[in-house]
DNA sequence: ACAAATATTTAGTTTTATCTAAATATTATT
DNA sequence: AATAATATTTAGATAAAACTAAATATTTGT
């Protein structure tokens, strides 16, 4: 199997966790299922080109230019995943292998238009975000508390406080970290709100609220 | 550059004009801008895994399987056409380069939902006509005479009668062979008819009709 | 800080697609 | 039918990606 400079870079990207972190050699290799002496030539390649910075044994990372190239992999693989389940019928663990081959295609006017065909979608069926074209994200994961607008819904995630009181509060309205879905109701003058979970509507106070973080999906 | 399999596959398939000819070991190379000796190592390949019927010296041409092949690259081909015309905003004349690379993509449902979506669409964006799943075409070519349903639209093409009447009445109705729309209008129980050029509707008699020929686009 | 374990690179080999140039087969011309 | 022109194949060279195994650097554990 023959690797491409695009396979190299999304791998890099990835293992960084979009941050451009240093990876390792070996890192690299296992993720890629190929050998570390080949992940070495590449990045050397890679790094010739303006796109990786190599330093010997010390691992790569991804230059600026490098990073435009793997957000616009992200951006095309994510759109095409929207477009699969929007548009063909398919399911969300059916996409992946498919936007794999279709991330590849170039064409600036067909990722434009595919955009703006599906409504200038901010998450993939997945929910992970979609970076603008500039390589932006939106950001997707945000406090109760005066930061959701009413009527989006997200799922609720990491929790700041770990206090008895709250704990009591997540139990007894049943929410469950990172699997509930949450739709914003209402929102008052002093920051309390109404917020709708598993088809009842309940009042959360602004003290709650700002430890309540959710994950927009829509 | 790197040529795939399946370029070679194209490039024997479109040589020989879609009807499996053999086809010529230089014609191959001139086509795909590659030299000869390059062509005849993959042919030896493509024969090897049954493809291509290569017999040295005297040409290839593809096996039923290599066939099978072709007309998959070329329904995938015309379908992304289809779609990039129909709901990306191309042009018909902007396509083909995407086309070009989204004809690889390697997915049965991607094709088949595709094909859904466009509404099972007959011809792409040139009016060239789409095989089915099973490698057919639809006979796009049609005898005006009792062969094209009403409220057909389509092209003028290549006439059987060359006699200075059929002449005369192509002339005096403007119509010229590989442009002109025609509509079909109206069909009478002796096969005379009423079709529409232009936005002028005429009349013409059997025997015209019966050497009239449309390429239908719709 | 040293030795052992692990990670990384280097050197040299293999594989595959391509090319050039020479050899051979086919086709065209007289 | 013989020769010239053209087409095709073969043999061997080159380039790129990937591998193995040995060499070297870094990290870990005592």
């Amino acid at each position: 199997m023959t690797l491409s400079e695009e396979d190299y870079i999304k791998a890099i990207y990835h293992l960084g966790k979009g941050e451009n972190t240093t990876v390792s050699t070996n890192a690299v290799a296992e993720q890629m299922e190929t050998k570390p002496s080949s992940v070495t030539d590449m990045i050397k390649k890679l790094s010739d080109k303006g796109v990786a910075n190599y330093k010997p044994y010390k691992g790569v990372s991804l230059t600026e230019y490098g990073q435009k190239i793997a957000l616009s992999l992200v951006r095309k693989h994510r759109l095409w995943e929207v477009f699969l389940v929007e548009n063909l019928n398919f399911s969300w663990d059916e996409v992946h292998e498919v936007a794999e081959q279709l991330e590849h295609i170039k064409s600036e006017k067909l990722v434009d238009q595919l955009d703006k065909h599906l409504g200038f979608p901010q998450v993939d069926p997945h929910g992970d975000p979609i970076p603008s074209k500039k390589g932006e994200f939106k950001k997707t994961i945000k406090k109760l508390l005066n930061e959701v607008p009413v009527g989006t819904s997200g799922i609720c995630v990491g929790v700041k406080d770990s206090s008895t009181p709250f704990l009591k509060f997540l139990d007894k309205n049943d929410i469950s970290l990172g699997d509930t879905v949450l739709v914003m109701e209402k929102e008052e003058f002093d920051g309390s709100l109404n917020i709708k979970i598993k088809e009842k509507i309940i009042h959360i106070s602004n003290q709650i609220a700002a430890n309540l973080y959710l994950k927009i999906t829509e």
